[in-house]
DNA sequence: TTTATAATTGTGACCAGGTCATAAATGCGG
DNA sequence: CCGCATTTATGACCTGGTCACAATTATAAA
């Protein structure tokens, strides 16, 4: 007696084993096997055919790939890069709008990258080991498209003690895109964090 | 005659090279070799005493933990889970403020994830394949801490052709902490966008 | 049913980049 | 020169492959 296993036709087997793979690049090839119900050996042919390298190129290819990724998105933590910073005063800063920040179809940039480079100057501005978003209004004025620089312009209005006044400007090609009003709070200690009551 | 390469110490080689390793992960232990003007093998006990593991490893590492990182990112293209949907009427949604989204010493959520919520559930309102933030006026009430749920509420106010006025609120346990206004264009090609003006 | 062809499976040799244990060589202070 | 730390070498083994080739199995056509 032989038991038939359901099983995929070739074409089909390879179909979803492409997009299993781009979904899940890191299956051995026996871990393939077993899942498909063939040989090793089917699953190399069948990636010979695919073109899609094994194991550890896929992992190194994601691996490099993510690695850069990664870095450059660590280096936003302030979003973009400082040009001029004058503590409790003015502050500068550029953004090139890349690949990753925009829409897929649009080619524009997505709003809270725009809104990361604002906030994150408005927080460079405040002196404090930490300072707390409390309150912001702001207006995001046109779209930004891939490949632009943005630039964003922060000044302190007004402070009292640990309260801040940030108003901040974002401008592509000196035209205004967005313009925001900060309400900040220096902070040292994590109770006042926590407790903290905006308004 | 003997030539002394002026070398490292062991304390200052195994420093240094666990040093290189953090920032380039990518290196065989044939390179380091060569590098520290050393034998493999020393470079393998060097690594074994500093409990560095091998390059496979350590990109495996660098792979899995880029790879769901990037991903969750890519998934907060719709950020938070959808939760209604009316298209054109009114939407909700949450979002967990995870590890990924807090500042590190304030365990308070990171503005741009907030925003990013409330615009993309601003974004699901409005019918058409592509939609584009015109301009948004918004307010941070109150910070978020790690562990939250945030429920974002959306509702168009009224809509001219393909111009929508939305209004979105999101809320932590029932109290406000962002409000904000958008105006909305749904366009289907991709010159509307290039040449959008919008005031 | 037989047979030609496609698809699958298995085999053996080889490779990189290691692990682990053990042994041999070298450097250097007292 | 001894003794100990350090470095280097060696050989067996591992995973997850590669490549070339042969053997087997499935399937459809004559």
């Amino acid at each position: 007696m032989v038991i038939l296993m359901a099983r995929y036709s070739k074409e089909n087997r390879r179909k979803v084993l492409g997009e299993a793979l781009t979904n899940h690049p890191f299956f051995t090839d026996e871990e393939l096997a077993e899942r498909f119900k063939v040989s090793v050996s089917t699953i190399r042919l069948d990636r010979g055919e695919l073109g899609i390298p094994e194991l550890r190129e896929r992992t190194r290819a994601v691996a490099q790939g993510a690695y850069s990724t990664l870095k450059s998105l660590n280096e936003q933590e302030v979003t973009g890069r400082l040009l001029e910073l004058v503590i409790g005063e003015r502050a500068r800063s550029e953004l090139l709008i890349d690949e990753s920040m925009v829409l897929a179809k649009a080619r524009v940039a997505r709003g809270q990258y725009l809104f990361a480079q604002a906030n994150s100057l408005a927080i460079a501005l405040v002196d404090a080991p930490m300072a707390l978003t409390g309150s912001v209004e702001l207006k995001f004025i046109r779209p930004v498209q891939l490949g632009k620089v943005v630039v964003a312009e922060g000044n302190v209005l007004k402070r009292i003690r640990s309260k801040y006044w940030v108003e901040v400007s974002l401008n592509v090609d000196s035209q205004e895109v967005l313009r925001g009003n900060w309400i900040l709070f220096s902070i040292g200690d994590l109770e006042d964090v926590r407790e903290t009551e905006m308004e």
